[in-house]
DNA sequence: CGCAAGTACCTTTTT
DNA sequence: GGTACTTGCG
């Protein structure tokens, strides 16, 4: 049974305790994934069970992905015929099946943030809403709040003005969702829970199916999904949960750490187990670590452990400004790589809001330092690329009435906002949506409160999009993409805005992932392209070890370790963030951001922070973070707890700027030849002079242009 | 109707 | 400091 080797005395146990309900808590580092795999492993190799009855559901994509390659090394080839995936991916997957036994239909597409914030503006519309006073995010999340606990709009009580207005935009946000044949990624949980409530078969067919599913990250679950878990376990209850409360850090999306007290209520029976022992950082880390989260009231206590050698406590570093920050931080992972510790594939950067990476990101490029930032302008939410997909989900679905309205004028195509508002009025004068309504006026011809040249314009559109659904029919997803940015006029309309290379060259992309759904099917192709458009918000499945620095969010940092971890901004104001400082509770989800921060690394933690930081504009001075005087001094290797704004000068501190000026800078003009120390020659494209440096653009044959700080970079005039 | 310039606004984390 | 929305002009 080699599936056991190596495991200690509370991991064994956790793979081993498949009968019956169980619940893992498991600390940072103590191989909760591994325990995971190898549990699925254990039931598919030594108890014998089917995979296509085991269930493994993660939080989000990156997690999924983990856990298939693991098990791939484990289990091989019975992987594929797990039910792995994200709650979401898994109900879409469920609806597209068995929606249509309550009304949902089979083409149903799903809107993300931007979508439902377009839904949500055009039912403020309808029902003469200013949104200026109901903002249209508040109401979103409000929306989504509600969904999350499986309250529908007259659940909402009319206790103030503004939740009669939430429940108003809610009923018309749900009418719109309807016509459109749409649902919002609250719905694909909740509608699933709807149908297995309300069609007991379905259920039973899900339920019978499951003899075996497995909860990761259970902290982050919300109401809903864990309504869901319930149900799907309802015969066998074989249902195992792992997680950790110390680092749940999603409340604001709805998630409830009640659940996990909530699973010893429902489940009496249940084995609780604990994974203590943490493999991954130094005890000095740990230590730190622990300080850190102890100081949250509501928490029980654990005893994590560790054998690893005691290393090196924190550093706690102080700079000036914002952007000596970032510089100290390139200058020391810098200083790490040429001494050999470590290779900058092995450094993070972590921040707790993403305009942070900013400062951060113009600091490598100056220095010519390579980083990969974990989603930055997220893929898909660029424009190119939303609005050609929406032109395929309205090939799928002509109902989406969002992505009509999206596109209908892109390019443009004469059809203006005035006949856009009037399209709009009369579909719903009519009682039908907008697509309908196209269809309409283009077989009326007379009769209508739109100019003859409107009527062109429309009914043009309307014939395109006939035509391309037509095809659509007979061509895999690669054909269809073509016809489209074809058809549409986007590849010429795109080619010639100003950063039409860039644009471009993400609709390649957006190719490329067509692609993967090539061979399928055409209709059935064209859905699983935009399911995983849809549901798959990060692009780059890029492998785990890259040869360059990670910048990466507190959130967006969990489930992940590396030898050496900076954490910047360490002041009050960013983390915790100044948002949550007066509500307790939101308190200790930044602290537990913290702790996630901390007790990521294995070697080396920077806890870094700037004394003057810019912010919206205007510059401010910063005290430090409140979690650095959790963490004892004595467990700190350099800086110590940073005392107040106007002891700077006598703290640990950290500049960068003083003796440069004095330094003899070299000089270069346009069209000089160099040699880059790393990126090795190039020709000088500009040089600017600046206060006390220079700054100067190289082109280079590999790695195209790069801008550089001569009192930084290493070049030579060859 | 389309485009350019000007204005007001807002800033957390993501399936 | 950036963007989404508004205004004014051709």
């Amino acid at each position: 049974m080699d599936i056991l080797a190596g495991l200690n005395p509370a991991q064994k146990e956790a793979v081993e305790a498949i009968n019956g309900p169980v619940l893992i808590l498991a600390g940072p580092g103590s191989g909760k994934t591994r325990v995971i795999t190898h549990r699925v492993a254990y039931l598919i190799k030594v108890t014998g069970i089917s995979p296509r009855r085991i269930m493994a559901v993660t939080f989000t994509n990156k997690a999924a992905r983990e856990m298939e390659e693991r098990l791939e090394k484990l289990a091989s080839a019975s992987v594929q015929n797990i039910t792995l995936g994200t709650f979401h991916a898994i109900c879409a997957r469920i609806l597209r099946t068995d929606g249509p036994a309550m009304g949902i239909d089979k083409k149903f597409v799903i809107y993300d943030d931007d979508d439902q914030i377009a839904l949500i503006k055009r039912s403020l519309q309808d029902l003469a809403l200013d949104p200026k006073q109901f903002a249209p995010r508040a109401l979103q999340s409000v929306i989504s709040n509600a969904k999350s606990q499986m309250l529908a709009p007259g659940d909402l009580g009319g206790k103030s003005y503004f939740e009669e207005v939430t429940r108003r935009v809610y009923e018309r946000y749900e009418r719109l969702l309807g016509d459109s044949s749409a649902l919002d990624f609250d719905d694909l949980l909740m509608k699933t829970v709807l149908l297995f409530k309300q069609n007991h078969d379905v259920l039973d067919k899900y339920q019978s199916r499951y003899m075996h599913i497995q909860v990761d990250e259970f902290q982050d679950t919300n109401l809903v999904q864990y309504e869901l878990v319930k149900l799907l376990a309802g015969k066998y209850r074989n249902i195992c949960v792992v997680g950790d409360p110390d680092q749940s850090i999603y409340s604001w999306r709805a998630a409830d750490i009640r659940n996990i007290l909530n699973f010893e209520k429902d489940f009496p029976d249940a084995k609780v187990i604990l994974l203590e022992q943490n493999y991954r950082s130094t005890q000095l880390i740990l230590d730190a670590a622990t300080n850190v989260i102890s100081a949250n009231r509501q928490r029980k206590p654990k005893g994590l452990w560790t054998k690893n050698e005691k290393g090196e406590g924190p550093y706690v570093i102080e700079t000036y400004s914002e952007e000596e920050e970032a510089q100290w931080v390139v200058n020391e992972i810098d200083r790490l790589v040429r001494s050999g510790v470590v290779k900058s594939g092995d450094c993070a950067v972590m921040f707790r809001t993403n305009a942070q990476s900013r400062v951060l990101e113009e600091a490598f490029i100056r220095y010519g330092m390579a980083y990969r930032l974990v989603a930055g302008t997220r893929f898909y939410e660029r424009r190119e690329v939303k609005d050609i997909i929406a032109y395929l989900r309205l090939i799928q679905n002509p109902n989406d009435s969002v992505s009509l309205m999206r596109v209908i004028n892109v390019p443009q195509r004469g059809i203006g906002e005035r006949s856009l508002d009037e399209l709009t009025r009369w579909a719903k004068d009519q009682g039908v949506n907008e697509y309908r309504a196209l269809q309409l006026i283009a077989d009326a011809g007379d009769d209508l409160p739109f100019s003859p040249r409107t009527v062109k314009a429309l009914a043009g559109f309307a014939a395109m999009l006939q035509n391309l659904i037509e095809k659509s029919q007979e061509l895999d997803t690669v054909k269809l993409f073509d016809l489209v940015i074809d058809k549409t006029g986007y590849k010429q309309y795109v080619t010639g805005l100003v950063d039409g290379d860039e644009r471009w060259e993400n609709i390649m992309e957006l190719r490329g992932v067509a692609q993967d759904f090539k061979d399928m099917a055409p209709e059935e192709g064209l859905t699983a392209l935009l399911e995983s458009v849809a549901l798959v918000a990060d692009v780059d499945a890029l492998p785990e070890k890259t040869e360059t620095v990670t910048l990466i969010t507190l959130h967006q940092a969990k489930g992940l370790e590396f030898p050496v971890v900076f954490i910047i901004g360490m002041e009050e104001g960013i983390l915790p963030h100044y948002k949550s400082i007066d509500d307790p509770a939101q308190l200790e989800e930044e602290r537990r951001l913290c702790y996630v921060g901390i007790t990521r690394a294995k070697q080396k933690v920077y806890l870094v922070r700037a004394f003057r930081r810019h912010l919206m504009g205007s510059s401010n001075v910063n005290k430090p973070s409140r979690f650095l005087e959790d963490i004892p001094s004595n467990l700190i290797t350099r800086g110590g707890v940073i005392g107040k704004e106007d002891e700077w000068a006598t703290t640990y501190k950290v500049s960068m700027n003083e003796p440069k000026q004095s330094k003899e800078l070299p000089e270069f003009k346009a069209g000089d030849h160099v040699v880059h120390e790393q990126l090795g020659e190039g020709v000088v494209v500009s040089y600017r002079r600046t206060k006390n440096d220079a700054e100067v653009a190289v082109a280079f044959d590999g790695a195209g242009i790069k801008r550089f700080l001569l009192s930084f970079a290493k070049i030579e005039k060859k």
